[in-house]
DNA sequence: AATGAATGAGCTTTCATTCAT
DNA sequence: TATGAATGAAAGCTCATTCAT
C-alpha cells in the first residue's frame, strides 16, 4: 500500500525514537532541577536538539510530562509483571520478590525516585498525575491482596487480615523508597530488606523467615 | 524598661501575624493549585493583601516557601512532642498514640498532606527543603526507635528488632499519608488504624492486640 | 503674633536641618551608588531616619533630587564669589586663585564631582537639571571673560581673545575634573596646578609665570 | 513579493545585525529619556521589536548598557585612528585634525554627547562604565603625549611641558562638548575650534596660527 | 523533521508614595 | 513631626509557544 514502506517504518521508528530521547532528557532534567524548574530549553539542550522540539514531538510542556509520568509508570509495570511470573508460583515468594523487586537499584534509585516523588507532589494540583497514579497503585494493592490472600488461604493464616497485608507492603514500599530519596548515603538497601523480612516473618512465621 | 512596651509589641505581634496569615495563605493555594503553580499574586489575594505584600515580609518567593515548611514541619514536632507527654509512660502506649495522631483529621488532612508532599517532592533539588524534611525526619525516627526499645525490653521481645520496627511504623505513617492523598473518598482512616494495630499486634503480640 | 514664636522658631529650624540632613545623605548616596540606584530607602537609611521621611520634607523623588543639585551648585556658588572677593582685585590674580579653588580638595573631591556629572549625565533628558547647570555656568563664564577681559586690558595682550581665554579656562576645570573622577590614585592636583599655570603663562607671559 | 515582506526581514537578519539595531534603539532611547529612565520596553519599542527581544540578545538589562558604552566607544576609536592616520606624518597637523575631529557634527553630536555624559555620570558607582572609559582615555592620551612631544621637538619649543599641553587638549574636548551638550543653540562649532586654535597658536605660535 | 529567532503573557521584584498611628 | 506597614504601578526577566526557513 505505502509507497515506500521501509522509510515510513524508519520514520515512524525515529519519531518514537525522538520521543524516548526527549522524555529521558526529561528524567534528567527534573531528577536534577526538580519539576519546578525543569524548562522545555533545559530538556531540549539534555537531548543536544533545538529550541522549539519539544512542542514538535509532544505538542505542549503539560503533554510531555503526562507522558513522561506514563512513562515511568510503565516501565514499572513492566518490572513488576516480570518479577511476578518469574516467581510464580509460590505467593509467599511471589510477595517477597515483589519487595525486593521495589529495592533493586535499578528501581530504588534517587534519580528515579526524585522523578516520582515530583510528580506525585502536585498529585492534588493536577488530576493527570493522580489518575495515572492511582490507578497505578490500585492495580499492584489488588494483586499484592491476592497474593496475600492466598499464602493466607495455603498457610493456614486464618487470623491474619489480607488487606492488612497489603497495606503494609504498599506502606514499606512508599517508605523505603522516602528514606532513600531523603538520606542519601544513609539509606542502606540491605537493611531495608531485612526490615521487609522481618515484617513478613512477623505475620507468616512459617514461610518467611528472617534471615 | 521600654519607654512604650505598649506600641512596641503590638507593632511586633502584628508584623508576626501578617508573616502568620502569608503562612496560611501560602498554603491553601499550595494546596488548592499545587507548589509550581503558586504564585505571589495568589497568595497575596488569598490574604487579602496586596501584590507586594509577600517581598516586604518575605524578602523572597524563595523564602516564603522556606518559612512556609518550616511552619507546617514546626506544628507536626508540636503536636508530636505533646502526643508524646500526654501518653507517657508507656512506651507501648507512647507508641500506639504516636500513631494514632498521626492519622487523626487535624494532620491526616488532604490539604495539608498536598503542601507536605508538594515539598517532598522539590527535595531533591531544593537543598534547603531537604535540610529541613530530613531533620524533622531523624529526630522522630530516633524517638521511635527508642520507644521501641523499651517496649521490647519491657516486654521481653528479644528476637524483635526495634530498628525494623522503628521503621516498619515510619514507613506505615507515610504509606498511609500518600494513600489519603491519592485516594479521597476512599482512604479510611479508621481501616488504616487497624492496620497499624495489626502489625503492632503481630511484633507485640502481649501489649497491642488488635480490637 | 505668633503665640509660641520660640517654639515656631525651634520648628523652622529643625525642618531646616532635616532638610540638610537628607540633602547630605542624598549626595553620599549617590556618590556610593549612582543617581541610577539610589532610592529613597537608601536616603532615608543613610540619614538614619524611616522611610517615608523624603515625601514628608520633599514632597516627591524628583523634588529632593533637584534640591540637592541646587544646594550643590550653591555651595560652589558660595565658594566661587568668596574666593573672588578674597582675591581682589587684581584681575590675574583672581583668575588664578579661581583655578586654584577649583583644584581644592574640598571641591575636587571624587565624591562630590561623582555626584556633579551624575546630574550632567541627565542634563539632555531632564530639563530641570540642565537649568540649574548651565545658569551656574553662563553666570562663571561671564565673570571669567571680565576677569580675562581686564587682564588684557590692563596688561596691554591686545591680540589675545578674551573670550578664548574664558573658554579654555572653563574646559581646563571640566578636564581636570573629569580627569580626577576617573584616574583615582593617578590624577596629581600639584600636576593639574601647575597645567592651568602653563597655559596661562602662555596667553599672559608678563602676569603669570610658571613657577 | 514575499505576503509579509517585513517580517519576513525581521527573520532573515543575522544575530550581529539585531544587536546593532538594539544598540542603536539603545542610544536614541538614552538620548531621548537619559539613562534612568530608559526601559528596556522603551528600547523594544523603538527597534519596533518585542518585550523579550532584549533579554534575548543581550541577556540582562546591565550587559546592553554595557555593551552600548562599548560600541560608542569602539566608534570613536575608529575615527581617532582613521584621522590619525590621515593626517600623518605631521605631528602638529595630527593634533590640529584630532582636535578638528572631535568639533565635527558626527561626534561633537547633542544626541550622541548625551549618550556618552549619561555613562560617564555612572561612573564612579559602576566599575564596568569606568573601565570602558578611562581605558579609552589613556590610550588617546598617550597619542596625544607623544604628538605634543614630536612637536615640542621638532620646532624647537624646549620650555613647553607636552604633558601640559596633551591635558590641556583632553580637557579643550570635554569642555567643548559639555558646552555643546548644555547650551544647544549658543555653542558654535566654529567659534570652538577658534578657541583651539588660540591655544595651539599660544604654545606653538611658528605651527598652528589663529586664522 | 528540525531549527532557533521571535513573541508576549505572566512572573517576581523593586520602590515611590500614602496614611493610620 | 515622624514612623513604617501597606500599596500598586512599573520594571526586568523567564519561558512556553509559534513559525519562517
Amino acid at each position: 500500500m505505502a509507497a515506500n514502506p521501509g522509510k515510513l517504518n524508519r520514520r515512524a521508528l525515529s519519531k518514537e525514537v525522538r520521543r524516548r530521547e526527549l522524555i529521558d532528557a526529561t528524567i534528567k532534567c527534573i531528577s536534577k532541577k526538580g519539576l519546578g524548574s525543569t524548562t522545555l530549553a533545559d530538556v531540549a539542550s539534555e537531548a543536544g536538539l533545538s529550541q522549539g522540539i519539544v512542542n514538535l514531538h509532544f505538542k505542549s510542556k503539560d503533554n510531555l510530562l503526562a507522558e513522561t509520568l506514563r512513562s515511568i509508570a510503565d516501565e514499572y509495570h513492566e518490572q513488576f509483571m516480570q518479577t511476578l511470573e518469574e516467581s510464580a508460583p509460590d505467593p509467599a515468594a511471589q510477595l517477597l520478590a515483589l519487595m525486593e523487586m521495589d529495592l533493586k537499584p535499578a528501581i530504588c534509585d534517587r534519580k528515579k525516585l526524585a522523578v516520582w516523588f515530583a510528580f506525585l507532589g502536585e498529585v492534588k494540583a493536577v488530576p493527570t498525575y493522580r489518575k495515572i497514579c492511582s490507578e497505578r497503585n490500585q492495580k499492584y494493592d489488588r494483586i499484592m491482596l491476592d497474593l496475600a490472600t492466598d499464602v493466607i488461604r495455603d498457610g493456614g493464616y486464618e487470623n491474619v487480615d489480607a488487606r492488612a497485608v497489603a497495606d503494609v507492603l504498599s506502606s514499606l514500599t512508599d517508605g523505603m523508597w522516602l528514606s532513600c530519596l531523603m538520606n542519601p548515603g544513609i539509606f542502606d538497601r540491605h537493611h531495608a530488606l531485612e526490615t521487609v523480612r522481618h515484617y513478613l516473618g512477623a505475620v507468616f512465621p512459617g514461610h518467611c523467615k528472617e534471615e
